[in-house]
DNA sequence: AACGTTTTCCGAACGGCGTTCAGTTTTCAC
DNA sequence: GTGAAAACTGAACGCCGTTCGGAAAACGTT
């Protein structure tokens, strides 16, 4: 009796314990993420969210052993966020309509981009100054199912999109074994081809957002938005989703 | 005759006064690039600059106003040096072969950018932290170049490649009158559709060498390069300058 | 040849940064 | 209640960009 009893106060107070320090840990992030979106992320400075959570600059090592570390969580957690809102902008469309899933993965791409271009630096630029990534990259496990998500999507428009292919092969050795095994694992139909293919359309349309947020377009184009538009159309029609020259019915944006 | 003499000993003085303070900017530039290839773009600090040259940081500032103005200089000589290049590789083709004049641009860029990673990321990334790009973006001349290269390029395919095209129009006042008027003048037979085109030719490249450079793609792919030749391969058929599933003149790489 | 001005350069200083460390306070387990 | 572990503080180190007063050199003019 007790014992059960010490042991669930024990519990409770390492509960509460644990408890502080998530909470702690979660308002610096929160705080790091808030002067990020008021200044850039060079703006997130151990210094600067100890200042404004009125603690000591040290007293921060005792939740992230070094900036970086922060730095990574971040990261890790942007772009989580991020995986989760392309994924629902994703399934929002009918499952039986692969044009208008993989349009809508990348509007929504571009949507968040520009909502929150110092999230986009984040993940997918240089995050911020001397930041050394980690070995296996900063945040492998969203971007592995940014990774997967994408595939999918490509792999939904195999069939129709291999024939227009470029005659260039591409077998599993191409890729590292991780991601080979991984691919196989989830997604047991998908060819290499096809990833191949994903990796190029993601290549595609992260190049057109790129360039816009790191204000490459802008200068001469207004409103890059009707491009964006154009590149997502040429490229359902060159995965063969829509026959070109007609309107899809994925339009509505 | 004295007058003669006395003015061009003060323009040999002025001369001389000149030379020195050019090699002096000369000397800072390149060793700003020398710590940038040695330890990226973060080495770059007037402090360290300074300190390999034997002198005072202070005296730095009797060259540049500020941090941020050694930066956009160094951005527009870097870039200068990469249009420099690429138009170099493009000439090297026949002129009456424009896929492979596009193909060999669009490879000399990935090469550029894979020998000078730090390079790629002060021009086209955020260069360095806490940088603010002047108005009218950090180098308007050689990316005004660039861009005008470019829509040359697309503009030679342009009679195939139009056809091809998504239904999605643009006239002229889609871009900034800047530009139109800068490729009316030099480009008088380009229509808005090619432009329009070029831009979404440039961030199709451009993304695949982005997301190699930002390390995005090796811990999937060991060589993005195979990748990158299909997409090149998959531009030109998609422009009309070669037929599909042919093998085209310009290989060779 | 001498004078006054402009340019160049130095050294110290300010505030910011990440990080370390010795020491203190608080919290927790027993 | 006591000893250990965790959280926290404040000072310090070396880095950064930038400013400022003053010294040194180069320069144009007389």
């Amino acid at each position: 009796m007790q014992r059960c009893k010490v042991s669930s106060v024990i519990q409770q107070t390492q509960g509460r314990r644990a408890r502080l320090r998530a909470q702690t840990t979660a308002e610096i992030k929160a705080t790091a993420l808030r002067l990020m979106s008021e200044g850039g992320t060079d703006a997130i400075s151990l210094r600067a969210i100890a200042r404004e959570m009125d603690m000591s600059a040290s007293a921060v090592y005792s939740y992230f052993a070094t900036r970086d570390e922060l730095i990574t969580t971040l990261i890790n957690d942007v772009y989580s966020e991020l995986v989760d809102r392309v994924e629902a902008a994703r399934d929002a469309c009918p499952a039986d309509d692969p044009a208008a899933r993989l349009q809508a993965w990348w509007r929504a791409l571009r949507d968040w981009a520009l909502a929150e271009p110092d999230g986009f630096r984040l993940v997918y630029g240089d995050p911020v100054a001397g930041y050394v990534t980690p070995v296996g990259g900063p945040a492998p496990r969203p971007s592995k199912r940014a990774c997967l998500g994408l595939v999918e999507l490509v792999a939904a428009a195999w069939p129709q999109a291999a024939p227009r292919q470029p005659p260039v092969e591409f077998s599993w050795s191409d890729f590292t074994p991780e991601l080979a095994d991984e691919i196989r694992r989830h997604l047991p139909d998908v060819s290499p081809g096809a990833v191949a293919l994903a990796f190029r359309v993601w290549g595609r349309m992260y190049g057109l957002i790129g360039l816009e947020i790191y204000g490459h377009l802008r200068p001469s184009l207004p409103d890059p938005g009707a491009l964006y538009e154009a590149e997502l159309r040429d490229l359902v029609v060159s995965l063969g989703l829509v026959p070109p020259g007609q309107a899809d019915g994925a339009a509505g944006h």
